[in-house]
DNA sequence: TATGAATGAGACTTCATTCAT
DNA sequence: AATGAATGAAGTCTCATTCAT
């Protein structure tokens, strides 16, 4: 007996959502179909499984999901920007917004790609090294522009990240700091980490 | 029948160890006692409970001690260095030895926090805010000094750890680039980081 | 694989059968879920907790059904009963005859309490109560009516109750005396404590 | 290492002590080893193998003991006791008298034979019929010379034993009934069950 | 599609018992 | 005779997963 109005697309938007929560507070491992079904309105853990094949599969499905997600937004954000510097301010006001708005789904993706086996493991890296590779791109347009010094850009493109995506693991909307502020600190110190000096205007 | 030597002094470090390995390699949810008993040199899961009152108990133990240790030879490595950029060197250049060399413990420090019950949360986030505080330290140090020039004292401390140690994360001993390399990259970047200019020598 | 036909009212009953042979037999704590599964004809003692949240659970809802049963049907073969004299014989007959032919729950609700949390002994001690309260009526009145004489009403009942109850310990059926004339020795056994006298006929 | 002091004669009391204390408290399958050490000041359980071969063993010797030392005492107050009713009034009392002083050990003898295996069952019920049968002969002394009047010698003397014997388990020392009355009031119930009739005297 | 129930594997933990010291 | 540690078996309970309805 179907509840009126569940159905796929009402019903696959709850339990992503239950899931992400419940992933976030407890961990994937720790994290169960019993509570998931209950906080995504269903009555047994048996239902889950017209959504998914394994607990496993699912939480592939959302990382994946996710990150698919970022890359469409990175590129609608900071890809029409000219210039490589106000490119490099874009980039870490995107990331940032995302990172600390979408608190779950960040946390997530970082922390359970431990709990992915081989063969997925490797297809998700696959999507994470593409927003990896756009930051590497960044870089290195800056560095042959002769706007950016760097010793070695892969390294700064990871720490710079590392750094950015951290963020979400500390700071607290609503906090001693406006995310606006949170932003410009964060441009400052990317551009002075990559050594970037304002070209004297003729 | 016991096997002939083992004793508290034997058998505690090769539990220790056997579990930083498996909780690092699974995680702590995903870490299961026979296992760990088996790794320890022990017959039955049952004798690990001479050594600790349960499975999250062991978690909190571990995650203390490395942290006790950690504390121990920040003050031994960076305490006694004079001046506030060589202490920034030096504190970088230990922070990312610790971190690299004792990956493992580092890994679970940071990920394995929300596997502890409320309590012990507390607990240890008193032991981590002690390193942060010695960071904070420094940079106030150097902003009050003229070295430095910093927006936001707390926030440039945040970043600064997250990003020296994610590099765990991604580093890989033997790789592209070796370890004096990335700590010397790491050196200047925090400084620039930290707005530090070369004072001109009089 | 689901055995077809179980359910609900399948599969409770059997395990309430099933566990009050086993806590009868070996006591509540010597008693095991994975033989209580069995012999309910489940397969793994995991599909029991679809019926109680605990093994002690178990125990007070055993014990709970079989108390309420008891006050039911005293009420129903003692209630209508008139007269103080007749009123009593019927309270042997009836306590008699339920303590030896259901004399596994009978054993169980006395021996277990001790096996009940604080909290659930109380609330099993006060549907006891209700039985107790029943006899210590019946003494009463028949102490205003000048039928019976006693030193002491509460411990009358008390003695009388425990006499009859301990009579499952160790009469058995088909042994030398008939259940019949066991009702009836303590029918004037019974009278007899309460010092009752045949009125003399008119 | 020995403590001082420590030997057979304080141990064995220590443990013997400790474990009525546990068993009455917990039943004998929820008592364990560890805290009956514990209890007995002993710091393992190990140590209490110096004093019986199995947690079972140590059942049946505290039993035992028990059982031996309540015969001797029933023949050193009642024995020696002339006169029938008076026989049985000192038997009253002094069942009354060890049941609620003695009220732990009352229990474990009563509750804890489920716990024997079948041996040391038979074992420990002939004890117990020693005790039975000297209120069998009693009664039925009293039968033969017509001070009492009973339909069922062993009927009878199994109920009065459980009621007496009940006592342990409601009443309380201390309580609206001092032991002294209690005695007095099962004296005179326990006659009224003979239908003992005060001889007229010539 | 949703539900309730069953399954089987495996988890943590307890415990009586043994034994070298 | 006492201790600390190890063992192995067993116990309660959880959980992903399956399936008839």
């Amino acid at each position: 007996m179907r509840t009126i109005g569940s159905s796929r697309e009402v019903t696959w938007p709850a339990i992503r959502n239950a899931g992400i929560a419940l992933i976030y507070r407890h961990g994937f491992e720790a994290m169960n179909l019993r509570d998931l079904a209950r906080d995504a309105g269903l009555k047994g853990a048996g239902s889950l499984y017209n959504y998914f094949d394994s607990k496993e599969d699912f939480l592939f499905r959302i990382m994946c999901e996710i990150m698919e997600e970022i890359l469409v937004e990175l590129e609608e954000n900071v890809g029409p920007v000219q210039g490589v510097v106000e490119r490099v301010k874009a980039f870490v006001e995107f990331h940032i917004r995302w990172h600390t708005t979408r608190r779950e789904e960040t946390f997530i993706s970082h922390m359970e790609m431990r709990s992915l086996p081989p063969v997925r493991y490797k297809a998700y890296v696959g999507l994470r090294k593409k927003y990896e590779a756009f930051v590497v791109k960044l870089i290195s347009a800056g560095s042959r522009s002769g706007d950016f010094s760097v010793p070695d850009v892969h390294i700064l493109a990871q720490s710079i990240l590392s750094m950015l995506t951290s963020i979400s693991n500390w700071y607290h909307v609503g906090g001693r700091v406006s995310q606006k502020r949170l932003i410009e600190i964060h441009q400052e110190v990317v551009l002075a980490m990559l050594q970037w000096q304002a070209k004297p205007q003729r």
